[in-house]
DNA sequence: GTTTAACTTAAACAATCGTTTAACTTTGCA
DNA sequence: TGCAAAGTTAAACGATTGTTTAAGTTAAAC
C-alpha cells in the first residue's frame, strides 16, 4: 500500500465510490456520502479540498488497482490461445471486482461536464492493451490467429460486453431468471466469462 | 407521427436530450435547458409538470425509434448469415443515430436514484431480442450456424462493443487517431461497425 | 367586441447545494 | 505539564436547485 490516504480518507473515498456509482456523481451530495461514512459534513472540505477534489482522489486511489497483472502470464509456458483466455478471465474479474469505480469512470470519461485528468487510467488501458497485442501478435506469428482482427477494439468488446450486462442488469435479471445477487454474480462469472471467451476465441481462430 | 408533443414541447425535449446526454440528468438544470430552448423555465413545469416527469416524456418520445426495423428484412431472400449482417448494420446505425437517449437511459436504468418506469424500452430489447433468435435458429436448422451461442448475450456484445467505443471516444479519438467529428463518425460506420459484424460472424460460423 | 382558454412572463418560493467559519477536543511531542 | 498541530464539530454562508405564483399576453370562438 503505497497510497497517500490515511484510514479515515479511505472509508470516506469508500463509501462516496458506492454512492457514486449508484447516483452518480452529481445525484450524490456531500452531505448523503458525510452521513454514510459517519463523519461531519466539513471533513470532506479538510481532507480533500471539494467534492471535486474528492473524485480526483477517488480515482486516483484506484486507477493502481486496475491495471491486469501480466507479468506472470507472459513467463507461464501456455499457448498463445490459453493465455488470451487466461487474459480475458483476468480481465473480467479485475473489472467485476472494481466495477464502481469503473462506473463511475466511464460516466465521468463521457461528460462535458467536468474535465479530469485521466492520464493515469489512460496509461493502465494502453498497458492493458499493449499486453493483448503482444499475445496475439504471438499468435499470428505461429499462423494459428487471424490476421484480420481490430485489436484496440477487442478491448471494446470484452468490456463492452461486461458492462453493458452489467448497466442492463434489471432486463437480464428478468429474462435470464437471476433473483439475487449470488445467481446474478454466479451467471456473470460462469455463462458471461464464458461468452465473451467464446466469442474473443471465435474472432481470433475463425479463418473465412 | 402518433406522438402527442406539439412542436414547442419537442424543441424542449430535444434540447433537454443533447443536454442530459452530455453533463447527466442531475449535471443539467432547468435552467440550462430553458435558456437553451430559448423558453422561459416555467414552461417546463407547464408542459411537463416537472424535470422527472420531462425525462419520463423523452423516452416515451424517443422509444418508438429505438427498434429495429426487422419486417422488410425477413422477406428478403437471404441467407441466415447476410440476415445477421445486415441486421448487425440495422442495430448499429439505430444506435447511432439514437445514441443520446440511449446513453441517457443506460444511465438511469442502473441508477437507484430515480426510479422510472423503462416497460417500453425493455419490450423494445425483448423483440430486437427475438428478431435475432429468429434469424440465428434458422441458421442453426440449416446447419449453418454454431449451436452453441448464447444468444441472450449477443445483444450485448453488439450494443456494449458500440457503447464502449462511444463512452471512451477521448481515448480512442487519441490511439486512433481521429481529429474531428467526421472522422470519429466515419471510423465508427467503416471499422467499428466491421470489427462488430466480424465478431458476430466469427462467434456464429466458427466450429471448435 | 367580449369571452375564454392557452400561452408566456418575471418574480418569488422554500429547499438543498458545496463550502467556510470559528470554537472546541484530541493527539503527540518537548 | 504545556503547547502546537491535527482533528472534529455545529452553525452559517451565499449560490443554485426545482417549482409555484400571479400578472400579463395572445389567439381563436362566439
Amino acid at each position: 500500500m503505497k497510497s497517500n490516504f490515511n484510514e479515515k480518507q479511505i472509508c470516506i473515498l469508500q463509501v462516496a465510490e458506492k454512492l457514486f456509482a449508484e447516483k452518480g456523481f452529481d445525484g450524490t451530495s456531500v452531505r448523503e456520502i458525510s452521513k454514510a461514512a459517519k463523519i461531519n459534513i466539513a471533513m470532506v472540505s479538510y481532507y480533500f479540498g471539494s467534492k471535486d477534489k474528492m473524485l480526483e482522489a477517488l480515482v486516483l486511489f484506484r486507477t493502481d488497482d486496475l491495471a491486469i497483472q501480466i507479468e506472470n502470464l507472459s513467463k507461464e509456458l501456455l499457448s498463445p490461445l490459453e493465455k488470451i483466455m487466461r487474459l480475458v478471465d483476468l480481465y473480467i474479474s479485475r473489472i467485476n471486482k472494481n466495477k464502481d469505480i469503473y462506473k463511475i469512470m466511464h460516466f465521468e470519461l463521457s461528460t462535458k461536464k467536468r474535465i479530469l485528468n485521466f492520464e493515469s487510467f489512460s496509461q493502465v488501458k494502453k498497458r492493458n492493451s499493449a499486453s493483448l497485442r503482444q499475445i496475439i501478435n504471438e499468435g499470428q506469428k505461429e499462423g494459428v490467429f487471424n490476421l484480420e482482427v481490430n485489436i484496440d477494439l477487442l478491448a471494446s468488446t470484452i468490456l463492452g460486453t461486461f458492462f453493458h450486462f452489467q448497466m442492463n442488469r434489471p432486463y437480464y435479471e428478468t429474462i435470464l431468471d437471476l433473483p439475487n445477487d449470488a445467481a446474478f454474480e454466479n451467471y456473470v462469472k460462469t455463462d458471461l466469462t464464458k461468452h465473451i471467451q467464446q466469442t474473443i476465441k471465435a474472432l481470433l481462430l475463425y479463418d473465412k
